[in-house]
DNA sequence: CCCGACGATACCCGCCGGGTATCGCCGGCC
DNA sequence: GGCCGGCGATACCCGGCGGGTATCGTCGGG
C-alpha cells in the first residue's frame, strides 16, 4: 500500500464524496476512483458502499480510515523529523503552562554538554499529542491526569496541588482554602471546558476554552472560575485571586516523547529535566 | 514520502550495501540508487556518506531509519487489519502463560452479544508488542512488569504472587517458602535469560530462553530453575516443583491494544475481560 | 418524465520505476 | 606500480501507471 494510495483513500472516506475528495487532492475524480478501486482489489475487500446518490463506509473501510490515518501521520513524522536533523528538535508546551519552569528547564538543557537548539513550539491544550504523533514535535510537556499519555514514553518531573482561580472580588476569594465541592457549585461562575483528547468538547455549561489566557480573561470578566496547578500563580494579574483547594486531585508534570525516537538530543533534555 | 522509497531506505540502511539490498529487494542495483538519491533531493539532507568502498549513516539517516521503520509497521499494520475486517480478530498471548485464564476470557466473550470470531495467535515472549504495532494482532495479554506497554492502550486484569519452579528433587523443593535472596544464589541452577525489549538477550550466566516449553524442560533436566507467576502451577508435570517467593515482585496481567484501533470487536473483548 | 448530480468507463499522454550496459573510483595484491 | 575487482553512479531504453478530458449509466427529485 502506497501513501499515495492512503492519502486518496482518507480523503474519500473523510468527504464521502469523490468529487470534493477528488478537488481536495488537487486531482481529478476519475483517476480517484480508479486509484480506490485498485486498492480495494489488491485489499481484497470493499471499503466504500456507493449508490448513484451516496457513498458509505463498510466496515474494512472505518478500519482502514483509522489505520490509515495513523499511518500516514506517521510517515509524516518521519518526514519532517528527518528534514529537521541535526537543526535541533522542537519541545512543545501549553502556552501559558509551567512558564517558570519552562524556562528553567531550557536553561539547565544548554548548559549540557552537546546541546542542541531546542525550538519551543506553544501551542493550545490537547494539541501535543497530534504534534508528537505526526513529527512536528519530537518531545513535549504534558500535565497528568488531563492529557493522555497512551503511545508515549513519559519521565515524572514535578506535582503540584491546585488552586481555584476567581475574579479578585469574589466573595469567597479571602478564605484561607476551599473544597472542590465549593468550588464546582459556585454560583454564576461556571466551569470552563476544556478539549479532551481528539480536541472535542465534552458537553456541559460553561464556556469552551482552548488557551491559557483565553480563560484567565474569562476569569476577569467575572464569567468563569477556573482549577489550575498552583504554579499558574506567577501569571495572574492583580485582577485575579488564587485559593488553594484542599481536596483537588494533584497534577504532574512529566515530560514525554515517542517511544521510536530516541534521539540522542532529545535523551539529554529528559536527564536535563529529570535532574531539576 | 511513499512507502516504496521508505522500503528501499530501510533496506539500504540496514545492509548498508546498495548491492545486497537490492537483492533482497528483488530489484537491481541502479534504480535503487537513483531512488535514493531522489529521496535525498526531496528530503534536502544526505542520509548517507558513500564513500567507493563503505556506506555510512548521517545523523539525518538514523532519524530516518528509526522514524521509516515505525512507519512502515504502521502502514503494514492498516493493510493487515483492513484485510481481515469483519473476519474476527488476533489476541496474541505468550505461549504456556496464562493458559487457563485465557480459556475463560474467550469463553466470556464469546458469550458476549455480536461477538465474532478471536483466532489465537500463541508467540514467544516479548514478541507481542511487535505483533500488535506491525497489525499481525489487535490484541494481546502482556505481564506487568516484564513486557514494556509503552504505546499502547491497557486495562489491568489481574494481579498475582510469583513462585520459583525447581526440579523435583531439589533439596530446597519441600520448603514451604522461600526468599529472593535464597533463589537467585541458587547453587548450579542459573536464572535463564530472557529476551527484553527489542528481543535482545541480557549478557550474564544462564541458558536463554525464549518460550515457556523450552524453559519447563531445561528446568526438569536440573538445568536451570525460574520465577514465574503462580498461575503456572497448572501446567506443571510432576516432576517440577513450584515453591512461593515471599519476597517476589508481583505480576500483573493486562490487556493492551493499540490506541487507534478502538474496534468494536477489541472493546467487546475488553469489556469481557474486565468483567471476570 | 426529464434533468441533474455523481460515480464509472474509455481513451490518451507523459513521467517514472525498472531493466541492461558501462563508467569512475579506489583499495588491495602480485 | 600497475592491474584487478568490488561498488556506487550514470546512460539509455521500455512499459506501465498516474493523471487528464470526454462521456456514459443510474438514480432521485422537481
Amino acid at each position: 500500500m502506497e501513501t499515495r494510495e492512503l492519502r486518496y483513500y482518507v480523503a474519500v472516506a473523510e468527504e464521502l464524496h469523490f468529487g470534493r475528495a477528488a478537488e481536495r487532492l488537487g486531482i481529478a475524480q476519475p483517476p480517484l476512483s480508479r486509484a480506490i478501486q485498485r486498492l480495494e482489489r489488491r485489499l481484497g475487500v470493499t471499503l466504500l458502499e456507493r449508490s448513484s446518490r451516496a457513498v458509505s463506509l463498510t466496515e474494512a473501510g472505518r478500519v482502514l480510515l483509522a489505520e490509515g490515518r495513523a499511518a500516514l501521520e506517521a510517515v509524516e513524522a518521519a518526514d519532517r523529523r528527518t528534514r529537521r536533523a541535526g537543526a535541533g528538535f522542537v519541545l512543545a508546551a501549553k502556552a501559558g503552562a509551567s512558564g517558570e519552569f519552562l524556562a528553567k528547564l531550557l536553561d539547565a538543557y544548554a548548559a549540557e554538554p552537546g546541546a542542541v537548539e531546542v525550538e519551543v513550539l506553544l501551542c493550545g491544550i490537547a494539541e501535543q499529542e497530534r504534534l508528537l504523533r505526526d513529527g512536528r514535535a519530537d518531545v513535549a510537556l504534558l500535565h497528568l491526569p488531563f492529557d493522555s499519555i497512551v503511545g508515549l514514553d513519559t519521565e515524572e518531573l514535578r506535582t503540584e496541588t491546585q488552586v481555584v482561580v476567581l475574579p479578585g472580588g469574589h466573595p469567597l476569594s479571602t478564605r484561607p482554602s476551599l473544597t472542590l465541592a465549593e468550588v464546582t457549585a459556585l454560583p454564576g461562575l461556571p466551569m470552563p471546558r476544556w478539549p479532551g483528547p481528539g480536541g472535542v468538547y465534552p458537553p456541559g455549561p460553561g464556556p469552551e476554552v482552548h488557551n491559557h489566557t483565553q480563560l484567565l480573561q474569562l476569569i476577569s470578566l467575572g464569567r468563569a472560575a477556573a482549577l489550575l496547578p498552583e504554579s499558574c500563580r506567577a501569571q495572574l494579574g492583580h485582577d485575579l485571586v488564587a485559593v488553594p483547594v484542599s481536596d483537588a486531585p494533584t497534577v504532574t508534570t512529566v515530560i514525554a516523547w515517542p517511544p521510536q525516537s530516541r534521539s540522542r538530543a532529545v535523551a539529554g533534555l529528559v536527564r536535563a529535566a529529570t535532574r531539576l
